[in-house]
RNA sequence: GGGCCCGUAGCUCAGCAAGGAUAGAGCACCGGGCUUUUAACCCGGGGGUCCCGGGUUCAAUUCCCGGCGGGCCCGCCA
């Protein structure tokens, strides 16, 4: 193949060296699926239903980062099907976990609950069966909002069904082993003395400061004494209670150290993704999952966590969320899957003054996708159409949408007279020559995200700006025209006139009654704003203004 | 102590997965157009040792190794 490449002229070359074949939609996905396929088939198992899973923090409020999760495990899911395989996301909610802190913004009477299993826990916001419930729906009302598609699975009812009983028992029968490895891998040696398994105390209803000593397998039970553990740099005291816990009836649950390599055997998950915080688990999890459970571990994919503007990680319980449903507020659930599949290493700063940016970006790829814009090379315009459609979870619009630049809308947005925004917006759009009748519907949702930005971001004041004499005179005079003046036109031309007959130059004059009004130096034609705005509210604020100065 | 990510235009970044021709975008800046200077929009312009040094290759911003600089994660639980 070389020698063929070397004969022929240069500038031939790259289309013969190029020509690999573009894997299914051309993305990363696409490019996964492959080789989660090829490993399957290495290891002779079956291809009828290839599973990827995702965890569900039921213990926080979720972030856009559990949603990446989710959105990257569902797009593998996708390329898969895209192959031909049948695959399905795993949904597994944590809801078995114990509460570790109070998140900020919820009632402190929580604080009793601390330690206890998140779904035994009742919802504070009473809409839902459990804290745990409570917590873990909203991140599934985002998925359900994207289009992405899961079998939901509990953890709490999965013990409580007895799922992981035959793995609960090799994990125990092996606690030594595990423990060593544990050891090796991480340098922890708290599981070579104590099981990989927290049982729910049977005394104060805690998860975390309980303690496993002995396994009986016989009797399916494991010796446990409610001693107290440090969470996050607090002491969680135990209650001292010693008793035994019967693991085949859910009355506890396995570390996390080996949780995880149960899951993957009993549920057969092939692909699963992971933030690199629990980096380590996973590797424990995956030499448990081979060594003591005998399953190949399913193939992983490892993400970089967000950063927020500042340089610190969205933390789910430091009060600076970061949700899905905060996005929403502003963009597109396509926008949020266009950030979350474009890329899927790196980290990254995420602020939500990047929403803009991602919405204008999928109006650039839908021009892609429907050849209104133009990319030569091949496998560059199959990559970003690929993108563009799994931002759409592969179901695209059949039809291109009514593009605006997300500055324009929030800019009119902002300036947009109270009580008739949509009106005022659409007008000026019209006059823009944007076909605001067609896609109504689109267009409708663009103005709603643009008037929360602008509502929530843009602080619209109207200030006072130096004058001169000069300039404060021909401000009173404008006041005076414009109780008599009534057309836009008319308007316009007198500020210009009223400049020049008090020699002030027209833009510095402009400059002073869009600082007065607007706060800014400048802004939209003024004639017509200020005859949508209403003369009144316009000459109250200038008199003002006046009156400041 | 262990591991990971980032370093591309003045700023913010894309491109790097499966290496390919003069390396892109937004903002900012400069010039022009849009019924007489302003927003928006459109057209044009300047501006880069793709952090440094090796290696692989016909070809490296892209892959590999080693530096330097910035940042993150884990080291209890999850």
């Amino acid at each position: 193949m070389n020698r063929l490449i070397n004969e022929v002229e240069p500038a031939r070359r790259k289309t013969l060296a190029m020509p690999k074949e573009i894997i299914g939609h051309g993305t990363w996905f696409d490019k996964m699926a492959v080789e989660i396929l090829e490993r399957e088939r290495s290891l002779g198992r079956s291809l009828n239903l290839i599973r990827t899973e995702m965890g569900i923090t039921a213990s926080g409020f979720p972030h856009v980062g559990s949603f990446g999760d989710a959105a990257r495990s569902f797009a593998v899911t996708l390329a898969l099907k895209a192959q031909k395989h049948n695959s399905e996301l795993i949904a597994f909610s944590d809801d078995k976990d114990g509460l570790r802190k109070v998140p900020a913004g919820m009632p402190q009477s929580l604080k009793k609950y601390l330690g206890f299993p998140v779904s035994s826990i009742p919802d504070p916001y009473k809409c839902h069966k459990s804290y745990g419930k409570h917590m873990s729906s909203l991140l599934l009302e985002a998925l359900d909002k994207c289009g992405i598609d899961y079998r939901f699975m509990s953890g709490y009812e999965a013990y409580k069904t007895g799922l992981f009983n035959k793995e609960i028992e090799t994990i125990l029968l092996n606690a030594e082993r595990i423990g060593e490895i544990i050891k090796e891998e991480v340098g922890q040696e708290k599981f070579t003395e104590a099981l990989p398994y927290f049982p729910v105390c049977s005394n104060c209803g805690r998860i975390y400061t309980t303690q496993a000593h002995n396994f009986l397998p016989k009797e399916d039970k494991i010796l446990y004494s409610c001693k107290g553990m440090e969470i996050k740099g607090q002491w969680m005291e135990g209650c001292g209670h010693k008793d035994e816990a019967d693991y085949t009836k859910g009355e506890g649950k396995l570390s996390w150290k080996a949780e995880f390599a149960a899951r993957w055997k009993v549920l057969d998950i092939r692909f699963e993704a992971y933030g690199k915080d629990i980096a380590d688990s996973v590797r424990v999890n995956d030499r448990i999952c081979q060594e003591i459970l005998d399953y190949t571990p399913p193939m992983h994919a490892k993400y970089e966590m967000f950063l927020d503007i500042s340089g610190k990680r969205y933390s789910k319980s430091a009060g600076r969320i970061f949700s899905p449903q905060l996005w929403f507020r502003y963009g597109s659930p396509q926008s949020l899957l266009l950030l979350m599949l474009k890329r899927f290493v790196g980290a990254r700063s995420l602020s939500v003054t990047d929403i803009p940016k991602y919405m204008n970006e999928l109006d650039e790829l839908e021009d892609i996708h429907f050849g209104k814009k133009e990319i030569t090379d091949e496998k560059e315009r199959a990559k970003l159409n690929g993108i563009y459609k799994y931002s759409w979870m592969l179901k695209p619009p059949a039809r291109p949408s009514l593009h605006i630049p997300y500055n324009l809308l929030t800019y009119l947005a902002k300036v947009a007279p109270k009580d008739s925004e949509t009106e005022f917006i659409t007008a000026k759009l019209k006059e823009y020559g944007y076909k605001t009748e067609r896609d109504s519907e689109d267009l409708e949702r663009r103005i709603v995200y643009a008037l929360n930005w602008a509502q929530d971001y843009i602080e619209i004041k109207e200030t006072t700006t130096e004058t001169t004499a000069k300039e404060t005179t021909a401000l009173r005079e404008f006041i005076q025209t414009l109780q008599v003046e009534k057309g836009e036109d008319q308007i316009q031309g007198a500020i210009f006139n009223i400049a020049r007959k008090h020699e002030i130059k027209p833009s510095r004059f402009f400059q002073i009654v869009y600082t007065i009004l607007l706060g800014a130096p400048q802004g939209p034609r003024l004639g017509s704003y200020i005859i949508a705005m209403g003369k009144k509210n316009v000459t109250a604020a200038l008199k003002k203004a006046l009156a400041q100065g």
